[in-house]
DNA sequence: CGACTTTTTGAGTCTAGTCAAAACATGTGG
DNA sequence: CCACATGTTTTGACTAGACTCAAAAAGTCG
C-alpha cells in the first residue's frame, strides 16, 4: 500500500519570534487574560519569559521543585507520569493557549507530572509568586483559571470512566476522536491530527501496549476509519469511530 | 471462619440536627470558609439549605440541570458515572467537609456525574448564583476552591495512571489504602474503613468485576493483609499492601 | 546507501472477564 | 425465635482480550 510521508505540518517556531511585542499578542489572546484591558496585559506581559523547546525536550520533571507556571504559546506539550516500572502514562496533550505547571494554590512544592515538548514549542514562563500577584489583582482571572482547572477535572474523569469500562479498541477510537476535535485540521475528505505521535504515544494515552495499538490501528485502516503512517493519523470516518465506541463494533 | 457483622458505625444522622445553629458550626469548619470571620460565616449560613438523604438515595443524576453546589456535612456521598452499557464507575467518595455539584464557573448547565448517598447523609445546599456571590465577595474563598479543585485533578490523574498501568490486584490494594487513609479509624491492630461498601462498589472504583474483586479480597484475607465481611473492610497490614502495589507481590 | 527508529506480524501465555450456581448474611414477618 | 426472602459474597469452569517475547518489514535521515 502507498503510505505518504507525514503530512503533519505545525507552525514553524522561530526563536526570534517570541519578542516582547509578539508575546503581547499571544498573551492577550490567552483564555486567562483575553478579557483584560490592554493596559493590564502589557503589565502582565512584563512578568513572563519565553523559551523555545525542540521536539522531545523536557520542560520539567515530576518531582522537580515547582516554581513556575507555563503557557503554551506555540507547539505541543505532553504531560506524562512514570510508574515505578518505567511505564509511561500520558495525562494530557496541550496546544497553544493552554497552561501547565504550578498554580501555587495549595502551596504545592513539586510538580506531580513530567512535561515534554511533543513538537517544537514556544513556551511562556512566569514565577508562581508573580502569577499569584496577578490573581490577587484580577479576580476575573482567578475565575477563568478555576474554570480551566474544572474543565481538566471533567476531562480526567471522562478518561477514568473510559479506562474503567472500555476495551482497548474503544479507548483508541476515543483518543483519536479527542485528538481530532482538539488538533484536527480538515484535509479534503479527512481530518488530519496536527500532532506527531507514534503508536507508543497512543499506547501511553490509552493504557495499552504498542503492539496492541498497532494491531487495532491496522484494523481501523482496513475498515477505512482512518489513514495513518509513521507518526501521523487522519480520521476518515468520524461516525464509524463513534459508533464503535458506543456499540462496540463498526457494523 | 468467624465473620463478625459489620463494625462500621457512622455518626448517626438526626434530621433535627441540621438546624441553623448547628449548621453554623459545620459551615464554619469547612475548608472553604474556615478562615472567614464569624460575621461572614453567619451571612453565608443563611444562603444554605440542609437536606437529609438515607443510604442509597440519589442527590442528583448525570444530565440533570445543574443549579446547586452541595457540601457534605455528615455521612458519605459517592460520585459515579454510568457507561452506555449500564456499567457503573465510581469517580470519588466524599465525606464531611467536601463539596460536589456545580461550581457554575464554566457556565456548566448539567451535572456530569451522578451523586448518591453511600451512607446516611446530611447535605448542605446552595444555589450556584448565591455561591458565585460568595466567591465575588470573598476572593480568599475562590482561592480555596481553586485549591480543592486542583487537588481533585491531581487525584484523578493518579487514578488514571493506576488504571493505565496497574493490575487489578494493585488497583484494589491502592483503593483500600486510599480509603483507609481518608476514612480509616484505628481499631486495636487494624484500620477500619468507616464506609459501608460492597465488592461491587470496590469493583466500580477499580474498573474490575465483582467476581475478580471477591477473589482478590479472599487472597488478601488469606495473606492477613486485611479483614473483611459483608460491606466492610479493615486493613491489617498497611505495609504489605503498599509493597504489593510497588513490587507486584507480597514476598 | 546504510544506520536507526518505528511499525507490523506471529505464536504462545496469562490475566481478568463471563456465565452459572452455591454459600452466606441480614432483616422481616409469622 | 425460627423460616423465609433478599441481597451479597464466594467458588468453579470456561473463554477471550490483551500482553509478552521475538523477529521481520517498512520508513526516515544523514
Amino acid at each position: 500500500m502507498v503510505r505518504p510521508k507525514s503530512p503533519v505540518r505545525l507552525d514553524w517556531i522561530d526563536p526570534t519570534v517570541c519578542t516582547l511585542d509578539y508575546r503581547l499578542k499571544i498573551i492577550g489572546r490567552l483564555p486567562f487574560f483575553k478579557s483584560l484591558p490592554a493596559e493590564a496585559i502589557k503589565e502582565i506581559n512584563l512578568l513572563f519569559n519565553d523559551h523555545n523547546f525542540p521536539e522531545g525536550q523536557p520542560v520539567y520533571f515530576e518531582g522537580d521543585i515547582a516554581q513556575h507556571l507555563y503557557l503554551v504559546a506555540m507547539g505541543r506539550v505532553k504531560l506524562i507520569r512514570n510508574t515505578t516500572s518505567g511505564h509511561e502514562v500520558v495525562l494530557d496533550i496541550l496546544h497553544g493557549g493552554e497552561y501547565f505547571g504550578n498554580l501555587n494554590i495549595l502551596g504545592a512544592t513539586a510538580y506531580n507530572e513530567t512535561a515534554i515538548a511533543q513538537a517544537d514549542c514556544c513556551i511562556l514562563q512566569v514565577s508562581s509568586q508573580d502569577f499569584e500577584t496577578i490573581l490577587k489583582h484580577h479576580p476575573d482571572v482567578t475565575l477563568k483559571v478555576l474554570g480551566a482547572v474544572g474543565k481538566r477535572l471533567e476531562e480526567s474523569r471522562e478518561l477514568i470512566k473510559q479506562l474503567s469500562a472500555y476495551t482497548v479498541e474503544q479507548r483508541i477510537a476515543s483518543a483519536l476522536l479527542r485528538l481530532a476535535s482538539k488538533l484536527g485540521e480538515e484535509q479534503d475528505e479527512s481530518i488530519l491530527i496536527q500532532l506527531p505521535f507514534s503508536r507508543q504515544d497512543l499506547a501511553a494515552m490509552t493504557g495499552a501496549t504498542t503492539e496492541t495499538v498497532s494491531r487495532v490501528m491496522s484494523r481501523f485502516v482496513e475498515e477505512d476509519l482512518i489513514k495513518s503512517g509513521r507518526k501521523w493519523v487522519a480520521v476518515t470516518n468520524h461516525e464509524g469511530l463513534k459508533k464503535l465506541i458506543h456499540e462496540g463494533a463498526v457494523n
